[in-house]
DNA sequence: CTGAAAGCGCTTACAG
DNA sequence: CTGAAAGCGCTTACAG
């Protein structure tokens, strides 16, 4: 007789169990392995219990492959988001995640980075039969973005979209916004500047368009010169905003950013070109960022996470067949006030004695 | 005969082409579409050239299902993390997401979140024959957590953890803690408290562990009582740790913060108590977080993003049975001076001008 | 409540 | 260089 082999050495392809031997272990068909452990109908108690023992016994799951195949459902949903590690997306994957995984579903993410990200991703279409559900995180879709979706055949919503084609959850940007720029001029400001990534972005949102044109219909004076200066994302265009605000010939006293990253980069330039905020000028930002408290940021706040939440339930009524196509969740907005805004000190000389916040410079 | 009846109004599962639609249309095998399509050798360039006509022409994708159960690999990559809107998970995560996709990999996000998440995980272990290679990120394992991610006869890798048992990416943590424990000491700071989140922590790092332990050694002299105050984590963790501090008996002149977003808390709570930086406090951080710069932060800088890339190449290596398991690669850190670092003021009177203390250097 | 049979859409040896 | 056959591991009607 032949001894056995030792086994290799570290980790090769192991044989997981397959529902033959759990059939065969627990003394019925695999028909009934398969209803048992789904928790179908019309297994009796006791022949649920045996099969359950011995599934757990050899740590058995249903291969997905397997499954896949036999039903056509993947038991997994994609997630598309413009760039994973902007704050607002990390968040809504998480709040998407938390719903998906209590619903027993995996979730696929897919970062498109940049605008050849975003094309590959639609040429190749990776979603197809991989997964039963897509959430589209703030892309405006092109049309043919919206009919290569709509050919996967599967539930699609969108958050922070407000794209007709499919349901969606969002926050009305016109309307925070609009609660912004109120605070400004109650405050009375009369020279207010937007700083926005829109002009640059192949990822724009759908929202920095919204924001934008509400921004210029919310100015009570047409004449006072709203001024929009595009830069890169995130802090640094933030940061490159400001410094081209810095250097143009007269400096806003307030500025309203499409969202608080952009927020913290002008909050970074003023302060190292030794500027006070809100004494030179006063910062809203958008999004009420984790770290805006930090920065003493007012800002438009808006529920992040969950919108992930409501998003994926709604994919889930989708996958149920539960859910109605037109739906279109408006959450609610509500500005913070924090030290970043003061009331505007009139720069063409009378000077009304403001008492500004406390600005601390390093 | 019975007439057709009229569609669904909207998207039910469409009928995907199958191989062997693709197939007809070429005019060759099955088998020969698919050796065509996976860029097989032995493939006629003018058959090459048909298929791929045909597959373009029907919008062919090969199922998922289908491919995974005949060959066994499933072309996804299971990624874990603690907290995905953890600013170092994200970056970590986008990192290995650019390299998995150039590869064609798709990214199986697992969020564990808390302690139960986690529990959950590694029960079910949903990556049982789900994915081709695991992604584990900064989690210490348990050794019933090592076996059930060897039963999974994949390669793992980690990142940000010394475990013997899987090859990984890391960091030096306990170099990183000395450059920055050295910057104080170096500034004449003689009263370093450290804070962190580690004793709270299901979630914990590896790296948590190092950087206290290093922070306790690279304190030239044992009787400056080095203070290390527990909170949650993040923000809010830093906030109520510096509190904890505020309400001590002796206020440190340097704080240690164990990463860069618990910096920041304590950055906030100082400002809100009307203490200046570095004039009261000076704060060192971890990591170089992209809003170190707003907020003036003195840290170690450590590569993030880079780790997650290296870690999905090592895994792409152990896919193709290129890797040595015992990889062990550390990348560099450095520290990155800020405003929020200066010398000690020295409370207790004796003003010894600011020396260059001396470090016991390991 | 339970099971035998067919089939989901591929890939893998095996032939040629 | 190409193809016919078998089989991957499940689920789904269909019977009983």
């Amino acid at each position: 007789v032949q001894k056995t082999l030792p086994e290799p050495p570290v980790s090769e392809p192991r044989d997981h169990a397959s529902i033959i031997d759990v059939a065969n272990l627990a003394g019925v068909s695999p028909t009934t392995v398969s209803r048992a452990l789904r928790g179908l109908k019309h297994v009796s108690p006791l022949t649920r219990a045996r099969v359950e023992a011995a599934a757990s016994e050899l740590s058995y799951v249903a291969s997905p492959a397997g499954s896949g195949l036999a039903s056509g459902r993947t038991f997994s949903v994609g997630v598309v988001v413009p760039i994973v590690t902007r704050w607002f997306f990390a968040q809504v994957v998480a709040g998407a995640a938390t719903v998906l995984r209590e619903a027993g579903y995996d979730l696929l993410l897919y970062n498109l980075v940049d605008a050849s990200g975003r094309e590959q991703f639609f040429e190749r279409m990776p979603l197809r039969r991989r997964v039963d559900a897509v959430l589209v995180v703030s892309l405006p879709l092109a049309g043919h973005e919206v009919s290569s979706l709509r050919d996967l055949g599967a539930p699609i919503v969108t958050v922070g979209s407000r794209d007709p084609a499919f349901p969606g959850v969002r926050i009305d940007d016109a309307e925070g916004t609009r609660q912004a720029i109120r605070h400004l001029v109650n405050l009375g400001h009369e020279s207010v500047a937007m700083i926005s990534a829109l002009e640059d972005d192949d990822m724009g949102f759908a929202a920095a368009i919204d924001r934008r044109i509400a921004f210029r219909e919310a100015l009570p004076d047409a004449t006072q010169n709203p001024h929009i200066v595009a830069g890169m994302w995130g802090l640094q265009g933030g940061q490159s905003a400001m410094a081209a605000l810095l250097g143009g010939e007269k400096l806003p006293t307030a500025v309203f950013a499409e969202y608080d990253e952009m927020a913290f980069g002008a909050v970074t330039t003023l302060r190292k070109a030794g500027l006070r905020i809100p004494g030179d000028v006063s910062i809203v930002g958008f999004d009420n960022h984790e770290l805006a408290v930090m920065a003493d940021l007012t800002t438009v706040a808006q529920p992040v996470r969950e919108q992930g939440e409501v998003a994926a339930r709604l994919l889930l009524d989708g996958l149920s067949g539960a859910s109605d196509p037109e739906t279109d969740v408006v959450l609610p907005t509500h500005l913070v006030v924090r030290g970043s805004t003061a009331p505007a000190r009139h720069p063409h000389g009378l000077r009304r004695g403001v008492g500004p916040a406390v600005a601390s410079s390093p």
